[in-house]
DNA sequence: TTGTATGCGTTATCAG
DNA sequence: CTGATAACGCATACAA
């Protein structure tokens, strides 16, 4: 219950019998500019009185200020983050944890419409940041403005300015209709979001025909659902398959929440997963092991992937843009083997 | 792309011609002390030249950081944020928004074992922080000597210095019973974790209690399935429900976790939800609407306590502790109606 | 190798 | 009402 009274440089260097900049010259590790045994003291004296720095002070005499910016995308109203999305919470964890122990510390945030981002970053001196989804051209032309590294996820702004983070889509999608084939499947549907050019989804889709074509297998555009990205979508598209399409036995949804959909689709029109149709969903969140069946899903390893922007980031911070290879970090995806996917008795 | 330069505040006062402190009054709203004349040239100024104050700058001055510690628990490694809990996630959804409304940003972060909190915020000058979860007594006590307001949520520390959020957990465990008996059951079970003292839990417990003898139901202890707050025994429970007690015809599970494992074990006993045993949940996350059926359950508007959170610690930090009323702030609960309650036929 | 002095951008004090 | 000026805590160029 001591008051605490914050110790500065000076109570350190005046306990140590040294000078302030000797002190400073400790803490940021440049040792050769002095001796061992004023090293020693100084140490000594930071440990006795519990010194900690003040980074407010470190980041206006112009060093870092260990700050890192992260953003995420908000709701439709503009008022909340869109945490209670698995796929940004389980990236948030992975930056956040890889930031810590790197001493680094993280502004999490959203940004109004219309707004920028530099504003914040100014006002912070922000060493770089993180942003996730999809902005306004200037927002980004802001971003450029501030000179710090910057990773971004799951945009695709072609602009080498920026670092990107992302998967290999286009092998996921290969990856959950290949399992489907070697099942015993032959007539796949895809049920998906937009499929935009360039897009996430293209990139699933296009693993997706190549799977199909490898295996000699007839790819059917009746077969692909397109719609959008919502539990809704899903219900609806499994609906239209149980009704008009009894050759499906198989569908790859392109992500979770549709694939949930599709599931909770099909059971009420009453055909049974996986005995009637099997299905593989994409992203692997939380829900896909608790809904009924157990999804079969493509593990993202989302957390990887947040970890693998931090670090990315990191290294730019801490060893210029230069240090860093021109192509993107790509993170790695696997199979999670659940329930819905069953071999197809060969008729 | 101009290459962006740091304007100050003798920018500001040179380009408005008055000086620095007449800039700084009238950027902190100190009207009053400067003529309507001045304070209007300092503002075209600032205008013009697109100001930015330096938050570091300020904080070192002595005054506001504008910033806030969140912290949230970590997972059993100890390496993640246990931002994949729904719960949490929506925690820092409300946090978020309120603080960035208020101009205030957050640093959000786990602590590490046996770390204190004491050096993130005098690091950081932190004008306050929320704490969610529970920690060691040490931990407290260094939170304590820092002085600034604090907001502890699902803390159970019994000290006036901090400030909680609740919500009234007798009162939806109420809601959830009384739901059910106004539905016609009379045998219902209740599915929880653990009951501790003055827990969360028991509240809840206190709360069904409470409905049964007010429709002068009789209490049967061997309706109490009490374990753990997990999808297994959600199940696991179920199972034996099914199996020992034809007299259920509900449940009441504490958690939606908990009754995403009932519907599961249910199902898999061959029961149908509701036709058969009627189920509410507590918590209302958002795999509850899209589970099969979808899930009565009682909303804890979470995102609204994390909103009531940041009120609470923002009021504090600019009007003083005194501000605060002695009681914690309460927050409201209501049914979420779905699909899992159906009114049971007179027999 | 060590110490002194200055500046970083703001706020606050205290004479004008 | 206004304007110099001294902190705030730290890093660093420069002098010793």
């Amino acid at each position: 219950m001591t008051p605490l009274k914050r110790i500065t440089i000076r109570d350190v260097s005046e306990r140590a019998g040294v000078s302030t900049a000797a002190v400073s010259y400790v803490l940021n590790g440049r040792e050769g500019k002095v001796s061992q045994e004023t090293a020693s003291k100084v140490r000594r004296a930071v440990e006795e009185l519990n010194y900690i720095p003040d980074f407010s002070a470190r980041s206006l005499a112009g060093t870092r200020s260990k700050l890192i910016g992260v953003v995420i995308p908000q709701t439709e109203d503009q008022k909340q983050l869109l945490l209670q999305n698995p796929f940004y919470s389980e990236l948030v964890c992975g930056i956040e944890a890889r930031l810590r122990q790197s001493g680094y510390h993280m502004i999490l945030s959203g940004v109004d419409k219309g707004e920028g981002y530099l504003d914040t970053s100014m006002q912070r001196n922000l060493d770089g940041a993180i942003i996730m989804g999809i902005y306004q051209e200037s927002f980004y032309d802001d971003l450029k403005r501030v000179k710090v590294p910057i990773v971004l996820i799951d945009s695709y702004v072609n602009d080498s300015y920026f670092q990107t983070v992302s998967i290999d889509d286009e092998a996921g999608g290969y990856m959950a209709t290949k399992l489907l084939i070697d099942n015993g499947h032959t007539n796949i549907a895809l049920v998906t979001g937009l499929i935009r050019k360039d897009g996430v989804v293209e990139k699933r889709f296009l693993g997706y025909k190549r799977a199909l074509k490898e295996a000699g297998l007839f790819y059917n555009p009746d077969h692909v659902f397109e719609h959008s990205v919502s539990y809704e979508y899903g219900q609806e598209a499994a609906a239209a398959i149980a009704a008009g399409h009894p050759e499906i036995t198989a569908v790859f949804a392109t992500s979770d929440l549709v694939a949930m959909g599709v599931l909770r689709g099909l059971s009420d029109a009453g055909k049974r997963v996986p005995e009637d149709v099997s299905v593989v969903g994409f992203d692997d969140i939380p829900v896909a092991r608790m809904c009924n069946p157990p999804l079969t899903t493509v593990r993202q390893n989302i957390v990887a992937r947040g970890a693998m922007a931090a670090d990315r980031l990191l290294k730019a911070i801490e060893e210029g843009e230069a240090s860093l290879a021109d192509d993107p970090s790509v993170a790695r995806l696997e199979l999670a083997i659940r329930q819905t996917v069953q071999r197809l008795a060969p008729s």
